[in-house]
DNA sequence: GTCTATACTTGGATAGAC
DNA sequence: GTCTATCCAAGTATAGAC
């Protein structure tokens, strides 16, 4: 056991000075939890790099837990708000899987993948934390269901494929990915199979064009 | 910091007493890895589960990160050595993903692939540790490689598709199912995955009779 | 050779200074 | 309200007992 107890809502809404504070030291639990992981993301650590008090993670956040929640919300709201961007210009298969290379490429090179998956496999080490962290997971596979049902829609694919289970599955690939692609320091393979699927969605599009009107049922 | 170095070759192999302990060990950082994770896996937490003394931990493993990797190499060995066994019987895709299911559940119940997810996301934190993961990680794509080669041998996608991307693939996303599904406490999605992969391969066993004589180039 | 008692280091948390 | 100095628990590691 390293971290401590998860108090609900220390993210006390302060003073501008307090604000910059927290912000300094969310921003050092992200980096932190990107290159030393959940592990070695110490109050101590994380203090370090940001150049504060290790005792202000405390104060501001009420344990390290808690803190590390922060800097995944940080993350999965920034980057959550990012995908939708970039999806949103998108029509047809092929465009989105070239979307979501796009977005891995800049996550895996940010490190803020990792910060999920950190903090997925060090949830069990904390009790509580485990509902925290997946509670902040959902809204990913949320997206993906939608993205990839609106990405389907117009093409013989749509009805027929089983949404849920398929966005459940991206997830989990995206995030095993990650971990292979961290563990090696290489993540090509990744991208050889984002090639591949670039492939097989223009396939699929050129079996009926994108976006065909649909006879409404 | 939490783990110190990875020192090579620590595991003397001594005496029939000296092999118990370490036995007994290496179990209790099994399951230790499982239930608290790998930054809850501390000497003492694990020489506590099994009743002895942490010194212990340094005498027969030199530290903590030698003692979890042979837990992984346990692990991965009696594991890969079982799936050995179920699918040297199997002949075809839909047989295969049959098999898998049958794996993944054993393994999710025993809690076997949340040894690999901790060891992965936690080599981060130490320095060495990552390169030692990543030896142990490697015999599960060949084998992923191998068993996908074999199962396609006679279908028509026989030489098609790209084995090796498609084994990162599968092993990626065992990995991220393992991850989501212990997270949420519930494995569901994945074997719902399980059953459209059956009636996918079943797809492709019914376009050609899986294992047909195939002409030598 | 095997193990235990003990030394030392790092980490979480808070009492009290500003 | 914000932060720092300090305390105690937990972690790694080893010197020495058996």
């Amino acid at each position: 056991m390293a971290k401590a107890g998860v108090a609900s809502g220390v993210t006390a809404g302060g003073s501008q000075r307090s604000a910059g504070t927290r912000r300094q030291l969310v921003q050092a639990a992200i980096e932190t939890l990107s290159s030393e992981g959940f592990a070695g993301a110490s109050a101590r650590t994380i203090a370090d790099r940001a150049g504060l008090n290790q005792g202000l993670i405390f104060y501001h956040f009420g344990s390290v837990a808690n803190l590390l929640l922060a800097a995944l919300d940080a993350v999965s709201e920034e980057r959550l708000q990012l995908y939708g961007a970039e999806v949103s210009t998108v029509s047809g298969p092929r465009q989105l899987v070239d979307a979501a290379e796009r977005m891995f490429r800049s996550d895996f090179d940010a490190g803020y993948v990792t910060v999920l998956v950190e903090m997925i496999a060090g949830a069990s080490s904390t009790p509580g934390l485990g509902a925290e962290v997946a509670s902040r997971i959902a809204p990913w596979k949320d997206f993906a269901r939608s993205t990839i049902e609106a990405s389907l829609r117009g093409t013989p694919l749509d009805g027929v494929l089983p949404i849920g289970d398929l966005a459940h599955a991206v997830v989990a690939l995206y995030l095993g990915l990650e971990m292979l692609g961290h563990l090696g320091g290489d993540p090509g393979p990744a991208f050889d199979l984002f090639s591949h699927a670039k492939q097989l969605a223009s396939l699929v599009e050129n079996l009926i064009p994108p976006n065909a009107p649909k006879e409404p049922a």
